[in-house]
RNA sequence: GGGGGAGUAGCUCAGCAGGUAGAGCACCGGCCUUUUAAGCCGAUGGUCGCGGGUUCGAGUCCCGCCUCCCUCACCA
């Protein structure tokens, strides 16, 4: 381990052990203890020969033989008898209770064992049998100190699937994620669920031709989204950077340069609100591919999908927020007038945009005077549409104004060749045909530069490197950006990006 | 930023028409060699989020602030 500063989670208790509760000075006592007994209570490793969970699904035969089993595990719960203890140990997500009697262990073992406390981890040696009441039980004749508890863990009560005094305070879990792992189940599958996915998603590019790159996360331009950056300082160059808000103009600029399929998964950085469908820092996936346009990337994402369904979700249906939701494909595909048509009545075609502003708001919504036809679909679409696209939705097409990197459609005039996917009324992915005529992509910037010396701080700059290597020339090309912290939401059911994110930010303590 | 909720022992929580801080678990001591929310007896443990104010007296009432959660706004 490298020097690591002291974290906001308190001093550590060489600091200050006046500060101590009387439960960590008692441990620390124990320490010292052990040491004098001659026990180093931080070895260097432990062999087992099962882990829990094989132990207990070859129980029937272990216990049998008598054989000897070596488990490891860090005590959960302790139930003390005088001359005999019961525990249950835990090793990922499995537990086993262990059985400690007096004269079965060596007399520096069973003081050991007296020292012992819920959050030291075990190393154990024995046999296996079931107890009077049934309890698949390993009857312990060594113990092995791994590491010793000094910081009190939560006790926990559990009987079947009650749990009491639950560690459950929102904001315990995410500051201290080690407690909540060990402790909360459902974390510690979310994390394995989103692990998972990343994966599927890896596997299922790099087999479909991708290959895997990294581009900047401090960059001197920021660009690819809408979107406020955080602004760091680089001191060997003496000048402001930007923290990246999305990865697309420098993929594409790989396109450009003959790679012909490339994806990223990395933190893009947006200096915007927290709420429980959005983080300033977020793992995005995009990936682009060479002679391919949108259709390409809807195939992609319902391969993608499918792919998921069966490797992770093991099935194609799930549940969020009390709907049944189908991964099926083929996605429903719609165009956005179509859907806006449909849900509100509305023509968005071709439309005056005073004539549309006011049949916007005669629905009570909102339009400022200053908004554009695009910005007021927009408005209306996110509104009225995307709250009812539960199923998984192909939203195509969008207004040339909502998309300045996006190619014009090739038969609607006004629109560009772009896809939303929405499922459980969020966005997931975002795709377009890329644009690739470096004179119309000049004038969009130029369009974006106007629209931010007019206020917007969200518009793009003009980036004249991103421009040189449309001049030079790149082909066309479909790409597609994917949000996998939301992803990683909707298929696990979790209610706040929060719980799919294991060291969110929050306000640091006092 | 607006609105609502929460913050009391290591954990989960009670206390409130203002009268010297409580329970269970954990922890410490004692008893207990098949228990399982183990049990029984005893002890320790709290600037009641922080800072002001009202009052003879504030965890409780008032004001300000901090943190988290929900919600709206902003926003992918």
């Amino acid at each position: 381990m490298i020097n690591t500063p002291t974290t906001d989670q308190g001093q550590t208790p060489e600091e200050s052990p006046e500060k101590l509760d009387h439960v960590m000075r008692a441990r620390l006592e124990k320490l010292t203890r052990l040491r004098e007994l001659g026990v180093n209570p931080f070895p260097y490793g432990f062999t087992k020969t099962h882990t829990v969970e094989s132990a207990l699904s070859d129980f029937d035969k272990l216990s049998e033989s008598e054989e000897n089993v070596k488990l490891a595990g860090r005590v959960l719960s302790v139930r003390l008898m005088g001359k005999a203890a019961f525990t249950h140990i835990q090793e990922e997500a499995h537990r086993i209770q262990l059985y400690f009697k007096m004269n079965l262990l060596e007399e520096l073992d069973w003081e050991v064992f007296q020292l012992g406390d819920i959050g030291d981890i075990f190393g154990v040696s024995g046999t296996l049998f079931t107890t009077r009441t049934g309890e698949r039980t390993l009857k312990v004749s060594k113990l092995t100190l791994l590491s010793k508890n000094i910081r009190p863990l939560p006790a926990i009560k559990e009987k079947e699937d009650t749990v009491w005094f639950k560690w459950e305070d929102k904001e315990e879990v995410y500051r201290n994620r080690t407690i909540d792992l060990i402790l909360n189940r459902e974390s510690r599958e979310k994390l394995i669920a989103r692990s998972l996915i990343t994966r599927e998603i890896r596997n299922f590019l790099d087999e479909d031709g991708f290959l895997e790159v990294e581009t900047p996360i401090m960059q001197s331009m920021y660009g690819g989204a809408n979107a406020k950056p955080f602004v760091t300082h680089y001191n060997a160059l003496d000048h402001d950077y930007y923290l990246r808000i999305a990865d697309e103009l420098y993929l594409k600029r790989l396109i450009a340069g003959g790679i012909p399929k490339v994806y990223e998964i990395a933190k893009d950085f947006r200096n915007e609100g927290i709420d429980r469908f959005h983080s300033p820092e977020f793992t995005m996936m995009e990936c682009y591919a060479a002679y391919e346009d949108y259709h390409f990337c809807m195939d992609l994402v319902e391969r993608m999908f499918t792919r998921l369904a069966i490797n992770v979700l093991k099935k194609d249906v799930f549940e969020y927020d009390n709907n049944e939701i189908s991964l099926k494909a083929p996605f429903k595909r719609s165009t956005m007038a179509d859907l806006v048509k449909e849900k509100c009545g509305i023509d968005i075609i071709d439309r005056d945009r005073d004539e549309l502003a006011k049949e916007v708001s005669d629905l009570g919504i909102h339009v400022d005077t200053t908004w554009g036809t695009g910005k007021i679909i927009d408005e209306l679409f996110s509104e009225k549409v995307e709250p009812e696209l539960i199923q998984p939705t192909f939203v195509l097409d969008y207004p040339v104004e909502l998309s300045p990197l996006a190619k014009k459609h090739r038969s609607v005039d006004g629109l560009v060749e772009r896809f939303e996917l929405f499922i459980a009324g969020m966005e997931v992915a975002n795709s377009f045909s890329e644009l690739n005529d470096p004179i119309d992509q000049r004038s969009r910037f130029e369009e974006q530069a106007r629209l931010k010396a007019a206020g917007d701080d969200e518009a793009h700059p003009i980036d004249e490197d991103y421009l040189q290597a449309l001049e030079i020339g790149m082909p066309p090309t479909g790409g597609l950006g994917m949000g996998i912290d939301r992803l990683v939401l909707i298929l696990t059911g979790a209610e706040s990006l929060r719980d799919v994110i294991l060291f969110p930010t929050l306000r640091p303590r006092s």
